[in-house]
RNA sequence: GUCCCUGUAGCUCAGCUGGACAGAGCAACGGCCUUCUAAGCCGUGGGUCGGGGGUUCGAAUCCCUCCGGGGACGCCA
């Protein structure tokens, strides 16, 4: 149910009647009505709603703009469509003011959906996001973070949009990074088992592994080191790679995400899915052999360079796993499929594309949301995040410092193209100040407000039973006008890939509805009035809920 | 050098696929708690929307160009 679009679709429909109607008797001329809006005007001095048709039709109909607002208005049939008035304003905005029924519908409507409302309903189009997919060498650091916020909090989106969600997360657990992961692992094993090995220099220093090397040997003592090497490091990989990543479901699931699906990279080298690729990538003729190795002529689809997808030393590349996984991908039945990247993979991005495409898969249905990277800071300086030189701070630790709820709720609330500066110190000392906490500040003062009523002895009357008219105060009407608004925010939301609209969306209700509080009693002497404001903050409460659930942020009852 | 992101109030950022006087929070200043949570509300001050062109009835928004900031350009992932 979306109240915004049922009247957007009821006045376009008058509005195009009275145009024709105006040709009709010749007081304008036209071949083509243009792709008009109408659209809730920022200013509610604007009306309810407002359309600019006839200014975008003034060259075609060689008419002043006011004058076809003029002779459309003249011609408009507003009979039973709760239109009280309409004005023509600035160059030649139509502005419609209704009467306030659609609005006292609204509280009902939402009261019966409860938890439902902002849903629009099923449109049977799987839709598969993949998210974090982090390296399972280390712990997850802030970029690892806010993909997880956005990714999981895009899902959400997708979801109440009407789309079949599935959430993925790709296991790199092979290639060359493995190989290094598993020779530093098996350094540090001879290191703590007393054997004097130089570390690799290019392998994961990080505290972490040492852990994990010790835990190791707490359960296999020193039996590793008289077994053939390739038993050794095929024990050492399979035990860290177990532990790296149930470390990664445990702190995802800490920062309130689960996915559908884990993937192994392994499985697409396993089953041949590589070579198939390749065979029918080199089959369809858009790859070439130059110095040994294998190219994919990805300059044919618009990028910079040809990309290597086999090595001279005949082992795939990266490019071509991934390649295959989309391919996966894409066979699996997905109707769109959405990857959150980091922004240093954007030179991937066009190959990627290309890939899908040679393999005769629209490169249109996949979309890739590049996040721009997250900088740390730590009292004014920059904190490098490489997970080898072990210097970064994880995301547990974060979730530690400021709670998931205000961790979420900042990385989300930026749009994702937006460079990210976060200063430890001032997560720390600002987490009172956090905007987050003034949504959720409104939610438990409406519960309060529902918990001193029944201390009270009052009971709520049934919603069919309220009249809702008596909400009169513009604090009010304000608010039933944003609730209204919720379903359209999150269909704008799913088209654009556009997170940060629902944390920007909940802070706007929150901020009218600390308003309204300000300036009037709920409890009061009026039982009607009370009756009806209590409904009010029935369906602001729900909606506030709603707007969190999405973003992975909790509702408290009290703070 | 090529490509991506970005430049809006002192600070951090919103501004929906162009629309009606450019917004919020923080910071500054002044008010509001004997009644439902002051983690709140109300008010004041503060901006050549990086510069310059162009498209348009209309540009913070689209195009070009210049300048500043960040990032990517590996037979790493």
């Amino acid at each position: 149910m979306n109240p915004i679009k049922k009247l957007d679709y009821n006045l376009r429909n008058m509005i195009i009647e009275a145009l024709k109607s105006a040709r009709d008797k010749g007081l304008i001329n036209f071949e083509n009505i243009p792709e008009f809006e109408v659209e809730v005007p920022r200013d509610k001095q604007h009306g309810d709603f407002a359309t600019n048709v006839a200014m975008l039709m003034a060259r075609e109909a060689r008419m002043a703009p006011r004058k076809i607002a003029e002779i459309l208005i003249s011609m408009i049939d507003t009979s039973g469509s709760g239109v009280e008035r309409i004005e023509i304003a600035g160059a030649g905005f139509i502005n419609f003011y209704l009467n306030n029924s659609w609005l006292y519908e609204i509280p009902g409507l939402v009261y019966n959906m409860k938890e439902k409302y902002g849903f629009t309903p099923r449109i049977n189009t799987k839709v598969q996001v993949e998210f974090v997919s982090a390296n399972p060498t280390g712990n997850l650091h802030m970029g690892n973070a806010r993909g997880g916020a956005i990714g999981d909090t895009l899902a959400n989106i997708l979801e109440r949009a009407g789309y079949d969600v599935e959430r993925e997360f790709y296991i790199n657990d092979a290639g060359n990074q493995i190989e290094i992961f598993t020779d530093s692992m098996e350094a540090r094993y001879l290191q703590l088992t007393g054997h004097d090995v130089e570390f690799p220099e290019n392998g994961y220093a990080g505290l972490d592994l040492i852990d994990t090397v010790r835990n190791i040997i707490t359960d296999y003592d020193k039996t590793l080191l008289d077994m053939p090497r390739d038993q050794r490091r095929k024990i050492i990989v399979e035990y860290a790679l177990k532990e790296k990543i149930d470390y990664i479901k445990e702190t995802l699931l800490g920062f309130g995400i689960v996915y559908d699906v884990w993937f192994n990279e392994k499985s697409l080298h396993d089953a041949g899915k590589i070579d198939q690729v390749l065979q029918k990538l080199k089959e369809l003729d858009y790859c070439y052999e130059n110095e040994g190795a294998i190219w994919f002529k990805s300059t044919a689809f618009g990028d910079e360079k040809d990309e290597v997808l086999m090595r001279a030393n005949g082992l795939p590349t990266y490019f071509a796993a991934d390649i295959a996984y989309h391919q996966d991908k894409f066979e699996r039945g997905f109707d769109w499929v959405i990857n959150i990247w980091g922004a240093d993979h954007h030179g991937h991005v066009a190959r990627m594309k290309g890939a899908m495409q040679a393999l005769g898969y629209d490169p249109d249905k996949l979309d890739i949301l590049l996040m721009q990277l997250v900088r740390l800071y730590r009292a004014g300086n920059i904190v490098r995040m490489s997970k080898r030189t072990g210097t970064t701070v994880s995301l547990d630790e974060l979730i530690a410092d400021v709670g998931k709820d205000a961790a979420r709720f900042f990385f989300v609330m930026r749009s994702p193209d937006s460079h990210l500066d976060f200063d430890l110190e001032l997560a720390r000392q600002k987490s009172q100040e956090n905007p987050v906490y003034y949504v959720q500040y409104a939610h438990a003062r409406i519960c309060s407000i529902f918990r001193q009523a029944e201390a009270e002895g009052i009971t709520v009357a049934k919603p069919e039973l309220i009249d809702a008219s008596l909400l009169q105060e513009d604090e009010e009407l304000a608010i039933l006008r944003k609730i209204a608004d919720f379903p359209e925010e999150i269909n704008i939301a799913a088209r654009t890939l556009a997170p940060q609209r629902i944390a920007r969306y909940v802070l706007d209700l929150a901020a009218l509805f600390h308003s309204f509080y300000n300036h009037h009693r709920v409890l009061n002497d009026n039982p009607d009035l009370q009756n009806a404001r209590l409904l009010l903050l029935a369906v602001t409460r729900i909606t506030i809920k709603n707007s969190l659930d999405i973003l992975g942020v909790s509702s408290p009852e009290k703070m």
